[in-house]
DNA sequence: TAAACTCTGCAACCCGGTTGCATCAACTTT
DNA sequence: AAAGTTGATGCAACCGGGTTGCAGAGTTTA
């Protein structure tokens, strides 16, 4: 048993059963983002409303974000360690319009905006959609 | 019958039939975007089909432009008469967390993006969340 | 051990979006 | 004007992601 896996979901207040273990595994070994219908795929067997549910419970609990990136499904990526999913710790999305992978773009902050007199900001949500350099070959 | 309403049909080479004026007529009405459920309760009797038939082809004519703020449902707003829909183009999106609304904020573009090496721009979705100044009393 | 609680799995549902197909309207061609 | 062509419209049905209700399994607590 990985007791990496099980330190993350403990720092995060997630009880570690079987079924998180194995989901937050998958989602460790992802290097983009993944949606509900393709994590179903990589389980022989799992119930897509576990899933589902598992997925919820771990982005209430900071320890994954959700990224809408207009094309049709949510898709799920792992927070940083001190991610507080604020306004702050935002980042940059991209979409791959090639072989649409959606992956973090970590290091590029989502930038601040001025927003009109009496609007208040809570979040922020920035899709870039291109080619990736995987398919720009 | 407007005048107006069937020069901005022909300017984007949209044959200005009786449904699409009246879709145009409601679109040019809206202080926020709209999306195809609700505009679909905009009218007594009309089918959901030619409905978002007809915002596909104002789509495609850059006629409107649509936004994925994330609520489920994909929402419709007018372009301005020079838009041609490039990154050039863009604006950010407003979603009122409080009343639903989605507005654009023309007046902000989309700050450029320094993407990694290899990577293409083509387009970019910003959706800013919060409080807008109507909820905000 | 019994009670309380949480997690899991199945079934069913909701809703936005989309497609196929038949019909209708408008415009061409002869 | 009749026939033919094209595109627009309307109906029905479908698809797929997301969500809820509920019962049963597993875990924790007293």
């Amino acid at each position: 048993m990985n007791e990496q896996i099980n330190n993350q979901l403990k720092h995060r207040n997630i009880k570690p059963t079987a079924m998180r273990q194995l989901v937050l595994q998958v989602l460790t070994e992802q290097k983009s983002a993944i949606s509900l219908p393709e994590l179903e795929n990589k389980f022989e067997k799992a119930d897509k409303t576990t899933l589902y549910r598992t997925l919820k419970t771990f982005e209430e609990n900071k320890l994954i974000h959700s990224i809408d990136d207009g094309t049709g499904s949510v898709k799920y990526a792992l927070c940083r360690e001190a991610c507080e999913c604020h306004p702050e710790d935002l980042h940059v999305h991209f979409l791959c319009a090639v072989c649409g992978q959606t992956y973090c773009l970590n290091d590029i902050p989502v930038p601040t905006i001025n927003l009109p007199a009496k609007f208040q900001l809570e979040s922020v949500n920035m899709v870039v959609k291109g080619v990736c350099s995987n398919c720009d070959k």
